[in-house]
This record gives structure tokens, sequence and C-alpha cells, in this order.
DNA sequence: TGTTATTTTTAGACTAATCTAAATTAAATA
DNA sequence: TATTTAATTTAGATTAGTCTAAAAATAACA
């Protein structure tokens, strides 16, 4: 099977939008994360459709074929091992790494991202927290719940993100907030839900309501 | 300035015809290189010189402007550090990273270009022997000569070659003729040409004059 | 349920890169 | 120099991906 450039960020873009809804995917949705409009979007699905990588009908909304998701899970263990290689190797911020991974993620060769995994070695999760898919496609799902479900007392280490904006990883890097880190959450002031973190060394942090839905914890990485 | 993949391909492929002939650059020559009709060509011919990038009259050939120029040893640049990155961190062949490298040469990002580039310990020369451009686009150019031309008792460090066909490329490495390389020329069989080596723990290799043509050595490496 | 609003699709056109086939120019040769 | 040959360019068509504007289907709601 044989996928365009195009065609893989389309694949992406969808197997994004139903893990975040586990459901049909809308064309209207897919054009704006694509940054395109809707019209283009249908011609497009009707061409994956008819590849077999979605499953598409009129009006109805999109989801990927197992073959579909096969090939979207390879474009994310690309992109995410890119990722790590950037951050790690070649000392990149990690709000600098996204746009070159969606360069790098469209690379043809299988040998080279399983050499790439091997030479990194084989990384579970990339500088965001996202887990990396490894060679069969499987994904290590670690339970993650955001901080601002979390009570006084609780625990973990922070782990992943629901946000990707420059400017909320600016703000994590700022506030010192980095993915590894083991906090405990001391305190919710009533006023506002501002979540008062402490972290292993002492220090403070406080984080806004709107900034802590966005920040997301697990009891241990594997 | 902003140049697409297929842009990019032209560029590099006139300055590679140019390097070796230093002149003008036929329409066939580059439909040949690049697998491509002469119609095609033309074509792009017109763009590039619309883009400053080529001088071009009709019927007369082309040549890279000064601009063209520094487009082209930037891609250069990055195809022969990706190609040192595979080679000695990746552990790939070195027949087998150059479709690899004509991907990740079109990679967008100087900032990427620079960091690998000092991952890998700013290297002068790439596997094949070939020159890797600097950051300005300037070359090292070292006196290569074919060891077709040497004679008895001359010697040097094998630094290059003058052909990159895979079959070649496996002809060295049975031979053990590797890059980098110390090698004396012990006599030449007046027969046939035969051109017959000694490295540096005694080895014993013939060289056939057809593949002697291909073999660049050079005094020193710096 | 009927009407409005929203979403999605179709129709037709555009750009970049390519092709084939025919026409043009330059080079080679008699 | 005239003529043949080879190289190059033009003309017109094709494909992938995109767009705008208009039509069709679905969803929302009075």
């Amino acid at each position: 099977m044989d996928t365009s450039f195009t065609e893989e960020n389309y694949l992406k873009a969808i197997y994004h939008l139903s893990a975040d809804e586990s459901k049909q995917v809308n064309t209207n949705q897919i054009a704006t994360v694509l940054n395109t409009k809707a019209a283009s979007v249908t011609d497009m699905l009707k061409k994956l459709s008819g590849k077999n990588l979605i499953n598409y009908e009129r009006y109805q909304g999109v989801e990927l074929t197992g073959l579909g998701k096969t090939i979207a899970l390879k474009i994310i263990r690309k992109h995410r091992l890119w990722e790590y290689f950037l951050v790690e190797k070649l000392a990149f911020g990690w709000d600098e790494v996204h746009d070159l991974a969606e360069q790098l993620e469209h690379i043809q060769s299988t040998e080279l991202t399983d050499r790439l995994d091997e030479f990194l070695g084989f990384p579970k999760y990339d500088p965001h927290g996202d887990p990396i898919p490894d060679q069969s496609g499987t994904i290590k799902c670690a339970e993650m719940k955001s901080i601002a479900v979390l009570k006084a007392g609780n625990a973990g280490i922070i782990s992943g993100i629901k946000e990707h904006s420059s400017s909320f990883l600016q703000y994590l890097e700022k506030m010192d907030l980095k993915i590894g880190k083991k906090i405990a959450v001391e305190e919710i002031i009533p006023f506002d839900e501002t979540v008062v973190l402490r972290t292993e060394n002492g220090e403070k942090i406080n984080v806004s309501k709107a900034a802590a839905k966005y920040i997301l914890i697990q009891d241990e990485q594997l």
C-alpha cells in the first residue's frame, strides 16, 4: 500500500480526532485541524475510502479501517520517535520539535524507524509523555488522569498533556512542570480552584484550574 | 526563497552535472539523471529561471546562479550529514544510505541541520569520502586523484569514489576497500594494468584497471 | 411537523509537475 | 551550402490536491 504525504496527514488527523471522541469523525473537524476546506476533505475521503483505509458514507462521517489505523499508528510511531531524538540527542526544547517531527514522520523506511528506535533505547514515551507505538503498532496505554480531578493528598508523576499549543508548552516550561516530575496535590483553594502542587524537593507550584485540566498524571511509569 | 521538493532535486542535479564538467548543462543530461523527459525539464528550467536560480537561454543549456548554487550546496550538506548519521549512528551500510538521504535532505530547518552537524562532531567527509559543505556552503576541496594514475611506490588514503552504483559499492565492500584506509601501490602489472595495493597491515589487494579509475586517494585527511 | 440553519457534497476551475506528439532550432555531414 | 540528424521546445492533455460557489442532505427548533 502506497500512501502520499497528504493521505498520511489525513489518516493521522482522523486517528487523533477519533481517539479523543472514540466515534465517527466529521468532515468539518478534519478541515479545521488540517487547515483546509470541507470540500477538499470530501474529495480526499472518497479517495481514502477507495483505498479501503476508511469507512465512509456520505453525510455520516468516517472511521479508520484496520488497515488505516495501522498506517496511522506507523506515522505516529515515527513522529514520536523523531521527537524523542530531537529532544534527547539534539537538545531541542520540547516546544520546538513538533513542526520538525511533522516533516520527519513521512520518511519512508521501516528499517530506519526500527534502527532509530534501537538507537534511542526503545523509549516508551515521547517528550510530551505520549506513548510511542512499538513495531507492531501496539501502544502502552497507561492510565492517566487530569490533575483537575485530583483531591488534596493525591500524588503521581506528570506523564502527559492534553493541549499541545506552543503557548501552553511555554507556560509549562516557565512553571518548571516537566514530564516525569513527581508531584503531590497539597490543597485546592476553594475560591478559584487553584491547585497547589508540591514537588519532591519541596518546591511549591500554583496551577490555575484552566491549566490543571490539561496536565495528566499517572501512578508510575513502566 | 521557497523551493519545492522537485525544484531542489533539479538544482542538485544541475550542480552535480556542472561540477563534473564545469560548464553548461544540457536538457537531456538532466532528464537522464532525474529519470524524466526532456519536455518536463524544459518546463522546470523556465520556472527556475524565473526565480533567478539558474541562467537559462533556449537551446543553450543552463548554469546555476549564485543563489541557485547556495541552495544546491545546502541540500548537499544535508544529504551528506544524514548519510554520516545513518552510517555512524544507526549502523547502516554505506551502500544502503543513499535513498534514505535523498528523502532526509529535503527536511526544511537550518537549525536542525546545524544541530545534527554538531551532534555528529562536525564531520568533514561523508561515508563515501565526499566533502560536507559547512554552514556557509564552503567545501573543503582536498586534492584527490584516481589510483589509476599512480605509479608503483605511491601511497595515500582512500578518500572518495567517482562511481556510486550499489554494485560498485558492494565490490568495494568485498575487496575491503574502505574510505580512510591507508594504502600504497606495490606494482602495476603490465599485462592488464591491474593495480596491486598493500595496506597498513600487510594485506594485498588486486584492483582491476576498470575499478581503479573510480577510486580516489589523497595525501592526508584534515 | 414545517421551516430555518448548519453541514456536507457536487460542479467546475486552478496550480504544480508530469507526459506524448508535433514543431523548431542547432549541429553534423555530404 | 544544402540536407539530414539530433536536441530542444511548444502545444495540449493528465493527475493530485486544492479552492469557490452553489446545491443537497441533515439537524435544530419553533
